[in-house]
RNA sequence: GGGAGCGUGGCGCAAUGGCUAGCGCACUGGGUUGUGGUCCCAGGGGUUGCGGGUUCGAGCCCCGUCGCUCCUCCCA
């Protein structure tokens, strides 16, 4: 091999994308369902908007970003996350005059440099939404119940919610006070990273997992304890609305985030049926974040998750989600004559829906049958010259193996391979709804 | 960032320091030039990750390097 991947980065093969597309169409499924609309930013910016937007002193500004020179050298860095560029985006477009209330969600690669391992690589793939705009707790319990109801429709079992108040910038300076002088006194018993973190950003102590440093940690008073009245009604209004959608939470006083955005409510929803890398969906409230970037004060809400992990529990929980890629009718042609026929019947079947496929290589009946099962074809039809020149032939059901004699007029063989569905939808993916196929869109409708 | 293990056709693996590096799957062709999944036959495909060292001789031993996997860390 003349070149290898790079690393960190991975190629996604047609045999996995099923997975892929049941974990995305979730995803795209939830947004209409709570009303999200689909944003797409760009996977380069200035690398100036993560440095201000993340924080300077976070882990993934400090040592995870892809940041390079273009030929005008200006900084420019791969996305590391999708937050920042919807909070730019918002500010790009005019929106805090135009449309200040947003409910958006993406999709897509995110780039950080960190050590690959098993679901963690350079290029990885996150989904999202952010609501700007609006403070009242009931977003913050949308978002959450989305979060929810998205795991819920994967079928993930075992979820459980970590949610907690971290303030607004006020509360966490004095809370940061708080921990220092908490943490002060046995600091030297803590590890290095926390004798570091002291002074940078005690907040992190708390998201520490030496052994060492825990009895120290579990006696740390709570940021949840340390709000201002503001900050502590609407944590209290947010847990309100949370018993009220019936969705069950553990109070963690000591959850804090890894960027330095968030501010009042963050929340992580984890899974049971996961390994060590438990965590599905991290999120939280920024309302800080617009105004860092120049903009007038703008509250906002959202919370990220990764595919990569969502595909790995899909693929052991629905391993025959493969099974449900099945060819309408493969044309297995003989002959010059065949083959001409064999194109251009393709052709005019796929303008009426049909998915077809032919063979290109010339090669024996018996090799083009096993292709088509290969293809896991529902029917064939063998294409020589005789049917070139009588228009009919013979059409052989896959699965039966019964033949029955057909006309080679397109619009009616399109009917026999493809047929319309009883919910009246016309085979041309523009359903109504309520199609409900065996192994999903035998009519190829989206629903 | 720290620790451990592993690198041999596309994939999964085998080969006591000694003959031309094998096997299964996959692929291509044929048996059967017009009817499938089975079976049989044949074929193509390898600088044993890379570099150096020890040796009469290295896929195997030693050193280095790169990569991968797992744990830890971080998180999504």
């Amino acid at each position: 091999m003349s070149y290898d991947l790079v690393r960190g980065m991975y190629d996604i093969l047609p045999d996995e994308i099923p997975w892929w597309q049941l974990a995305e169409d979730a995803v795209r499924e939830m947004a209409r369902r709570y009303n999200y609309r689909e944003i797409r930013v760009p996977l380069v910016e200035h690398t100036e908007l993560f440095t201000r937007g993340v924080g300077e002193a976070t882990d993934i500004v400090t040592k995870e970003m892809y940041t390079f020179q273009d030929r005008g050298e200006r900084s420019l860095t791969l996305r590391p996350e999708g937050t920042a560029s919807v909070a730019r985006a918002y500010l790009t477009h005019g929106w805090q005059t135009s449309e200040p209330f947003q409910k958006l969600f993406y999709l897509g690669p995110m780039f950080r440099y960190e050590k690959p391992q098993k679901g963690r690589n350079r290029q990885f793939h996150q989904y999202g939404i952010e609501v700007l705009g609006a403070l009242d707790p009931s977003v913050d319990a949308e978002v959450i119940a989305f979060a929810w109801s998205l795991m819920e429709i994967l079928g993930l079992g075992g979820l459980r919610l970590r949610l907690n108040s971290i303030g607004c910038a006020a509360d966490r300076e004095q809370y940061r006070e708080i921990l220092r002088r908490h943490f002060a006194p046995s600091i030297d018993r803590m590890c290095d990273d926390c004798r570091r973190r002291l002074d940078e950003n005690p907040l992190r102590i708390l998201d520490c997992k030496e052994e060492r440093c825990q009895p120290f940690i579990q006696e740390a008073p709570g940021s949840a304890d340390h709000l201002c009245p503001d900050c502590a009604s609407h944590f209290a209004a947010v847990r309100g609305w949370l018993d009220r959608l019936e969705l069950a939470y553990d109070i963690d006083p000591r959850l804090v985030r890894g960027l330095d955005y968030y501010t009042r409510t963050v929340f992580e929803l984890m899974s049971s049926d996961l390994g060590s890398q438990d965590t599905l969906i991290g999120g939280g409230r920024y309302d800080g974040l617009i105004e860092m970037l120049g903009g007038p004060p703008t509250p906002g809400i959202g919370f990220a998750g990764g595919l990569e992990r969502l595909v790995l529990v899909l693929q052991q929980r629905q391993p025959d989600a493969i099974e449900a890629e099945r060819l309408d009718l493969f044309l297995a042609t003989l002959g010059d004559e065949g083959r001409q026929a064999g194109m251009k019947l393709a052709t005019d079947l796929r303008a009426f829906g049909v998915s077809v496929d032919v063979d290109h290589r010339a090669r024996g009946l018996r090799k083009q049958m096993t292709q088509a099962n290969q293809l896991r074809a529902r029917n064939l039809l063998v294409l020589g010259e005789d049917e070139a020149r009588a228009g009919k032939g013979k059409l052989k059901d896959m699965d039966s193996g019964e033949e029955r004699e057909v006309s080679l007029d397109p619009e009616s063989l399109a009917e026999l391979v493809y047929p319309a569905c009883d919910d009246g939808c016309d085979g041309g993916g523009t359903c109504a709804g309520g199609c409900d196929h065996e192994g999903g869109s035998s009519c190829g409708c989206s629903s």
